[in-house]
DNA sequence: CATATGAGTGAGTGCACACTCACAAACACA
DNA sequence: TGTGTTTGTGAGTGTGCACTCACTCATATG
C-alpha cells in the first residue's frame, strides 16, 4: 500500500479538474488523466464510477473551489453593503480562474449537458453558488443576476481569447474586467 | 445528378448545425450529419474538408444567422436612441434562439477552443456580431457590453435548464430574461 | 452514339479509447 | 507464519469512428 485510496482519490481529481478543463469530456481520454496522476488507467476506473463519474466529480470539486474562494473573499470585505461584497467576491473570482481550469471546466460542463447526469451536477453546482451569492452579499435579484452574467462574459473572454485582440469591438467587450 | 453540390452543401450544413449543436464536435459522428441530411457519409467527406471543416463551417453559417436576425431586429426600432435598438434586438435574438440550436452551437463551440481554427472562427464571429451590435445601436462599450453578458447568461440558462427550476436562487438568475 | 464530367456510395482500413480481469505486491493482524 | 484485505497494474477486448478508394450511375455535350 504505497498510498490510501481516498489520497490517490484527490490527486487523480486533480489531474482530471486540469485535463477535463483543457480538452473537454469527450476528447479527454482517461490515459491522460492516469498519466497526469501518475497511475494507471486501470486503476482510475477503480477509483470512479467510469469516464462519467470521474467527470461529475471533477465537476463537483471545481464548484467546490469556487465557493470557498467566494468565501474568502467575502470575508476581505466583512459585513460591507452589498455592492462592497460582490465586488469583493468578483475580485476573488478573478484571482481563482487566473491559471484558466476553473473557468474552462465550467465551460466545458455546460457543452456536454446532453447528459443528464452532467446537467445535474452543473445545476447543483450553480445553485451552491448561487445561493451562497445571495445570502452572504445580501444583493437583491437584479444585482446577483447581474454578477453572474458579467461572469458568464469572463468565460467568453477567456474561451475565445479576447484579451489579445486589440480591435475596438474586442476592446469594448474586455473593458473592465480583471485578467490577471 | 439528382441535385448541384452547392444545394447539397446547404442540407448538409443545416443538418451539421442542429447535430452539433446538440452532442457537440467530439460526440457528434459525421455519420449523424449524413443521415439527417440523407446522404452518405463518403459524401460529406467529398463536400467538406473533414469532420474539422464542416464544424467550422457550422459555426461561420451561426453567426452569419444570428447577424440577420440582429438586422431585422433593429430595423423594427427604426432609427430610435441606443437603448431601444438594444431591446429590439434582444428581442429578436430571442426569438431567433427559441429552437436552441443557434444558442448551443455557440457554447460547443466555446468548448473547442483548444483547436485553433475553431478559435479562429469563434473570434470572426463574435467580431461580426459585436462589430454589428456597435455600430447599428450607436451604444456605448459600457451598454454593449452589458448586451452580450446578459447574452451569455442566457446560455447558461439554457444549457443548465434553469427556466424548469423554481427555487429563488435560480428565479433571480432567470428573471427578465425572454424564453419563447 | 461516344465520352467526359460530376454526383453519389459500399465496403473497407486503421486506430483510439472505454472498460475488464486475472494477477501481483504491500500491508494488517492473528 | 499464514491468511485476508487493499492498493495497484499489464495485457487484453470490443467497439465506434474518421477517413479513403475503387466504383457506379446519371447527365451533358459533341
Amino acid at each position: 500500500m504505497r498510498s490510501t485510496a481516498e489520497a490517490r482519490r484527490a490527486v487523480v481529481l486533480n489531474a482530471a479538474v486540469s485535463a477535463f478543463a483543457r480538452t473537454g469530456f469527450h476528447a479527454t481520454p482517461v490515459t491522460a488523466v492516469a498519466a497526469a496522476a501518475g497511475i494507471s488507467e486501470a486503476y482510475v476506473f477503480r477509483l470512479f464510477a467510469g469516464k462519467l463519474g470521474l467527470f461529475v466529480a471533477a465537476a463537483e470539486a471545481c464548484f467546490e473551489r469556487i465557493v470557498a474562494a467566494l468565501e474568502v473573499g467575502a470575508e476581505r470585505a466583512g459585513d460591507a453593503g452589498p455592492d462592497e461584497i460582490l465586488d469583493a467576491m468578483g475580485r476573488a473570482y478573478a484571482e481563482l480562474i487566473a491559471d484558466r481550469d476553473l473557468l474552462l471546466l465550467q465551460v466545458q460542463a455546460q457543452a456536454v449537458t446532453d447528459v443528464p447526469e452532467i446537467a445535474a451536477a452543473v445545476r447543483a453546482g450553480y445553485k451552491r453558488v448561487a445561493t451562497f451569492v445571495q445570502n452572504r452579499s445580501g444583493a437583491g435579484d437584479a444585482q446577483v443576476q447581474q454578477f453572474f452574467a458579467y461572469g458568464q462574459l469572463c468565460h467568453l473572454i477567456v474561451t475565445a481569447g479576447l484579451e489579445q485582440v486589440p480591435e475596438p469591438w474586442a476592446r469594448a467587450l474586455t473593458a473592465g474586467i480583471d485578467h490577471p
